[in-house]
DNA sequence: GTCTATAAGGTGATAGAC
DNA sequence: GTCTATCACCTTATAGAC
């Protein structure tokens, strides 16, 4: 890598021009010209790295669904009492999610679109999430957090942080009349509002 | 209109072929032809009775946003305390969204690729929870649940209602290793968790 | 590795017979 | 209203020069 900070390799900028597009129309509505146009080289480019539209929509997929499963369990393991798990994994997950507000849409909206061959994709990438709910249900054993089924608790976190950044076009157009400032408010102490009702749901 | 029970007219199964294709293919995924075949019908008629794709997509569109929010007020006015009305607004709306799993992905996506027009439709169809809010802060005024938001306490319940079933695949691939049955389990009482869960984050 | 040119097939839309 | 035939364009993919 002698080209390091002078400019990206040709496949680097098809790999970034091609998720891109992806992500933003889909793989029905992405133009292998688009992506060609966005990394600035030639559409024929894209077939000599790689062979079909499929074969660059399936790299980004998993590129994708990487990122939007990000090590979760490492956040859940902080140092300290259940509480501060709780809020670093809520901190961590926002935080991603805020970063990459489209792909949770992106990756649902594909799997919808064909579920048969994503799903295998999906399997593939084995996400182990045991020690979180391990740890979920020491705590209810030891009656210090009140009786829920661990992966119901870990949906209910994972909706509070996704659902408002990915809705964000219908939280503000329709909830908020348009109010751009209201919404600025509302996520600006997001994680925070998360956390306190997460922890006041499951207290004893 | 004698043909009760009879068939269908020509545009009733334009209408429901129409919506099938697009809300599983998107816009860009969709084709006439498929349209077409899957009412039964020829592909030109589908022009014949709307001029083009993109109109018979936003009359789709404007559809499937309406089933997308129903009356949400009205389910929240039902008689009793707050936590009957929470319960009702819970219940009606998981129940809703079961009926139409793919419908809220399809308006995100959409929303996604096509922002300014179909914002534009969102905002046309407006839906005032104005007297939802103002129960919500009626309840915080009188100190009978703790200060919150009230629309982060609407997107909360909605988040919870929403996100399990648009997230299917991923939440019963990932979180529950493809085991249909605990997923099944998990909705089967998945009103009553939700409830729980709400109406215990917002108790003083 | 990168480009130009072009093949091969699909897609929305319309004309016109019935 | 409904069909067949067809146009005009777009899109992926490949061949071949450099």
């Amino acid at each position: 890598m002698v080209n390091t900070m002078v400019e990206k390799s040709t496949e680097d900028k098809i790999v970034d021009a091609a998720e891109k597009v992806f992500i933003e129309k889909g793989l029905a509505g992405a133009r292998m010209q688009e992506i060609a146009d966005e990394a600035g080289i030639n559409k024929s480019l894209l077939h000599y790295y790689y062979r079909s539209k499929e074969k660059l929509f399936e790299m980004v997929f998993k590129m994708a669904f990487k990122r939007f499963v990000p090590n979760l369990i490492k956040s859940f393991e902080q140092p300290g009492d259940f509480e501060a798990k709780v809020r670093a994994f809520i901190g961590t997950y926002i935080d991603t999610i805020e970063k990459i507000p489209h792909i949770p849409v992106f990756i649902l909206s594909e799997l919808t679109n064909n579920p048969r061959r994503l799903v295998e994709i999906v399997k593939g990438l084995n996400v182990d999430l045991t020690p979180v709910l391990q740890t979920i249900q020491n705590e209810i054993d030891n009656k210090r957090i009140r009786p829920i089924l661990p992966e119901t608790l870990i949906v209910n976190v994972l909706a509070l942080c996704i659902f408002p950044i990915v809705a964000k076009p219908m939280v503000q157009n329709l909830l908020l009349k348009g109010d751009q400032e209201k919404y600025r408010l509302m996520m600006s102490n997001r994680k925070e509002e998360v956390a306190r009702f997460v922890l006041a749901a499951i207290q004893i």
